[in-house]
DNA sequence: ATGGGACGATAACAATTGTTAAGAAATACG
DNA sequence: CGTATTTCTTAACAATTGTTATCGTCCCAT
């Protein structure tokens, strides 16, 4: 992918932001399409002002809503930076210009978006058979380096406990 | 869609199947894809011995572990029929003959993959932010014909709670 | 019809998690 | 450097769920 991203490259703008920053908004449809060079990103829904963490997003990773980025409907999550970032962003117009260009990209598309249903689907799957203690277990094992840059609390929302819980969960081990 | 399968409606067979027959096993590769034309079926996943449903089908609705039959990936979860059913079936390798001469049918499947897709995060997010009664009163409220239908128990572990636990909040009301 | 299995309700107790609150520790930032 | 904010821990109590077991009912098949 990277190398077939070079084709387009003069495409990409680099942005800038500090931790905290909105880059995509529930409910909004997705118009940019992010690639993390420095920093970190998460995606979070809105449940009755309380948010929940459902993905988090690192440096080489590609984010945009992808559903909205290419249906044009409303994005079923936000998207957040947990630090401060340095992101190449391309437009929808742009890259719909390179999709309808490149059917080989158009084909890779696909293929990223069934890899992104596979994992989820899989995210679901462990949700369903593991309880809290054991996903954040599995969180060690598997993604350590998310424990190690992510505040507590967010990882907790992630794992589908509050803050207190996970941190008993913690000194349980 | 419907239209559409009448082009190949002479690549289906006709099959009849007991309640409780496994029509795909879990970590084998779907060679089949089913169409209900009367009963119902569930999906389901293994974990420790005991089952997890995932989701159920009724009359009209197309089924195969999708992912599986398009990538030659061993399936997540098992296919099961939870009464007498009668089925259509179309074997992967028509199947992909037919993917192979009609793009528009290809087109088609992409997008059912993407509703697919779209279906299953929303069940996510869900399940994200609900307890499980409030699950179950969601269920009661969009799908009370699967409560009609099901044998509660399987709705339990679709709901993610035991048997035992369901009895109770539909007690609670 | 009848014996066995599937299904659901209920009880009692253990374990886990949620909620609310308070305080300590770490971090950010002017 | 010092203050404000964020983050994490701990405690106490309530609520929910899991676990195990028992019992009654219904349905199916022999």
């Amino acid at each position: 992918m990277a190398d077939e991203l070079d084709i387009f490259k003069h495409l990409f703008n680099r942005l800038e932001v500090p931790a905290k920053t909105i880059l995509l908004q529930e409910g909004e449809i997705s118009r940019t399409m992010f690639f993390i060079e420095k920093g970190c990103l998460r995606t979070w829904i809105n449940n009755d002002g309380v948010d929940i963490t459902t993905q988090f997003f690192f440096e080489g990773d590609r984010i945009s809503s992808i559903e909205s980025f290419m249906t044009d409907q409303p994005s079923l999550y936000s998207i957040e930076s947990l630090e401060p970032c340095i992101l190449k962003t391309i437009s929808q117009k742009d890259f719909q210009n390179v999709l309808a260009d490149l059917p080989e990209i158009k084909e890779e598309m696909y293929k990223h978006l069934f890899r992104r249903f596979l994992n989820s689907q899989k995210i679901f799957y462990s949700y369903l058979k593991n309880n809290p203690q054991k996903r954040y277990a599995e969180l060690i094992e598997e993604h350590p380096h998310i424990i190690q840059r992510v505040p507590q609390h967010y990882i907790a929302s992630y794992l589908g406990v509050t803050p207190v819980s996970l941190s008993r969960i913690r000194n349980r081990r």
